[in-house]
DNA sequence: CTAACTGCAAAGACTTTGCTTATCA
DNA sequence: TGATAAGCAAAGTCTTTGCAGTTAG
């Protein structure tokens, strides 16, 4: 789905809940549905203080707890990692490698990951069990190069 | 590896690196090494008071921190809990549901796991990266059938 | 108009740090 | 016996909440 058709989608599912479609709210999706990172709230809100220099980080973990709620925004951890980063489901889902020493992140590019998970297969998975599938993770955890080395004076 | 290798070979590695076994850390290593749970720190706080009923959280987040420096033990968080959960690699990896509204989380049971990923490539994709694979994460995020029949209002 | 939203500040929840006393090796 | 760990309390982060003023519909 494009940006726009993605963000429309959005803002009708707004308007059928009577929840109100706001400047700051609008600037929030709007780089939730073309970012192609995982933001945490402190670099949306950052990105957003941009164009709206009053706003407050308080608006943005209210918009994001509605956008949870409605399922639109994926809300995940890494490593030990203090804060959250969101996922705004515009990234074709990739697996990271994450250093349990350094936290370290590095994607995975999605070419084999195609063929690693069949989409079909974890759908039906979820369905078995009465859920019904929006996303999904597939993180691998291990050393990175720099960690495995210092490993090395053990 | 059955439940008292790994621990000798834990133990190994702290007199390697000159670290201290204490009573409190040997309680909290039983645990991991024996629980099939992800537990967060405070429920493992619980459990080694049952035993040590003068331990400290910040001596539990301490150990945990040690634990997490020698890749022995994964922090990881769900959903929009607050709190992370640790894993002492005696679980199986096998995939989680959870539901994106409420945080329902379910284990997805291990038979169909083994044939959804496959290890060896998983391993294989870690090491082209030059990382050395040590767990692996594998979620599924959605909305749970309670969740599904409230969503129907809209 | 008025119910919902913003933005500030204050409160919460979990985790980390500093420091003194205790203890493993 | 000396460096490391425990335990307490205080400080830090990130996140949520309360409330007065503002605004979308």
């Amino acid at each position: 789905m494009n940006t726009n058709d993605r963000l429309e989608q959005i803002i009708e599912k707004f308007r059928a809940r009577e929840y109100r479609m706001t400047p700051q709210r609008m600037a929030l999706l709007e780089i939730l549905c073309t970012s192609t990172e995982h933001l945490s709230a402190a670099e949306l809100y950052e990105r957003i203080r941009a164009q709206f220099p009053t706003t407050s980080l308080a608006t943005v973990y209210k918009t994001l707890a509605v956008l949870k709620e409605m399922g639109e925004v994926l809300e995940i951890s890494f490593g030990s990692d203090n804060d959250s980063h969101y996922d705004g489901y515009n990234v074709m889902p990739h697996p990271h490698l994450i250093c349990v020493r350094c936290n370290k992140i590095v994607d995975v590019e999605t070419t084999a990951t195609q063929t690693l998970i069949e989409l079909e297969h974890v759908k039906a998975i979820a369905e078995r069990a009465g859920y019904k599938m929006i996303n999904h993770r597939f993180d691998i955890y291990g050393l990175c190069p720099a960690c495995q080395a210092q490993e090395e004076n053990y």
